[in-house]
DNA sequence: ACCTGAACACCGTTCAAGT
DNA sequence: ACCTGAACACCGTTCAAGT
């Protein structure tokens, strides 16, 4: 709805021939902004001040543009996790790994969109074999062999950036009440869930959806794996 | 392309009356046959021998379409697990876990389209719900917290339902050569994935890309978990 | 109760044309 | 080299109307 530039820059940035970077970068705004649903090719190039056409001449077709943008995100992570990664010691692998990854979360809490948009991605883009291969390397510096590399590579799946889409996450907009008027209905046919609700939640019954820290899930589920590969790298 | 019915079987199906499980059976069906980028309200009205705007009589809008299809899917699993679960024995739980997730996977591979389409979900389904309980209601009987088995159904996220959304799994259509030329041009910025692929490919070059057994990797990471959840489950 | 036809407000994309 | 206007072939969906 709102205007994403003021006249002033819109004005500006038409001084400025459009490039690919500029593209990119605009998509990752617009999509920030107004979410991945308004990332259309027509909105993209309203927020650049160009017609729609005009982008197909630095990007081959939306696909190519999604691409992109979940390339220039990598680049993002990369940024941000700077130079090297320390992995002295026994369990350096590990530690390192474990703070690549939640370095990798800050990045995708920036842009709640790209989780669901990376995993409709079938492409793989150069920066990400770049960071998937950094990956790598630290678990063969920490001892794996390839092929127990190999099989962590595929465990931890989307975990390796830092996310995990989990099932039918409620939407945002959807409040508590709700919630909790549908458990009483269905507590009957839902014995184990209900019992867990009245066990787990703290909150009172207006949090009933709530009950989920995201951060403190990820990160159980992380140690999860990274302990069992621990444990069948010491036994190999 | 190609009609999925016959001429004989649409004019029979034009005699029954719509109804919402016919509806999404088709939908199913179409996604089957021609993927699920080919499920348009058009392309399924026109599957059903009837028009588009019919099908707003039986589900409110496309959201409810795909709604319905998930849940319609989880109901197959159901089916296929046919009755209880034996949890005897100490890691009964375990046991009784494994088999139910492989069994779901089989419905998953027999729907390649459905790990995407479920990604996409947000609205929990009371037939999704009721299989999470039961799930959930192998670990508590086996011996689970509440608490731990709450960590466990977010840690296994989609593995659940017995799918792990591979990162850039790359598509179905592409070659194996072309992955060839792409990793000798880029060995030397991705040297460990290249001395991966040296050490783990038996096939000889042309099959670079297929060197993954899915069914192996998800087995793998799925009893990464188990065994993890079994030494928590312990230490509880 | 169940289905339809015409229309609306969008999409991504092509092509030939402009500067 | 870079951008545009008009048009095409689609979407999901509304609404008033048919039987």
């Amino acid at each position: 709805m709102t205007c994403m530039v003021t006249d002033a820059e819109a004005t500006a940035a038409q001084r400025i021939p459009l490039s690919k970077e500029r593209v990119l970068r605009a998509a990752i705004a617009l999509a920030d902004a107004q979410g991945i649903q308004a990332l259309t090719m027509r909105n993209l190039a309203h927020e650049l001040g160009v017609e729609a056409m005009s982008l197909y001449y630095h990007v081959a077709n939306k696909e190519a543009l999604l691409d992109g943008v979940v390339d220039t995100l990598v680049g993002e992570i990369e940024e941000e996790l700077g130079g090297f990664d320390v992995v002295s010691g026994k369990d350096g692998w590990k530690r390192a790994l474990r703070s690549r990854i939640l370095t990798a979360r800050t990045v995708m809490l920036r842009h709640k969109w790209a989780p669901g948009l990376i995993e409709t991605r079938t492409t793989m883009t150069p920066t990400l074999l770049r960071y998937m291969d950094t990956m790598l390397g630290i678990m063969i510096e920490g001892g794996f062999s390839y092929d127990l590399g190999h099989h962590a590579m595929h465990a931890l799946g989307s975990r390796a950036l830092g996310f995990n889409q989990e099932l039918f996450a409620p939407d945002e907009g959807q409040d508590g009440t709700e919630g909790a008027e549908m458990l009483e209905d269905l507590a009957a046919h839902i014995p184990y869930i209900a019992g867990m609700l009245a066990d787990v939640v703290h909150e009172g019954p207006d949090t009933t959806l709530g009950w989920c820290d995201d951060q403190t899930e990820f990160e159980f589920g992380l140690d999860l794996m990274l302990d069992g590969l621990e444990r069948r790298a010491a036994a190999q």
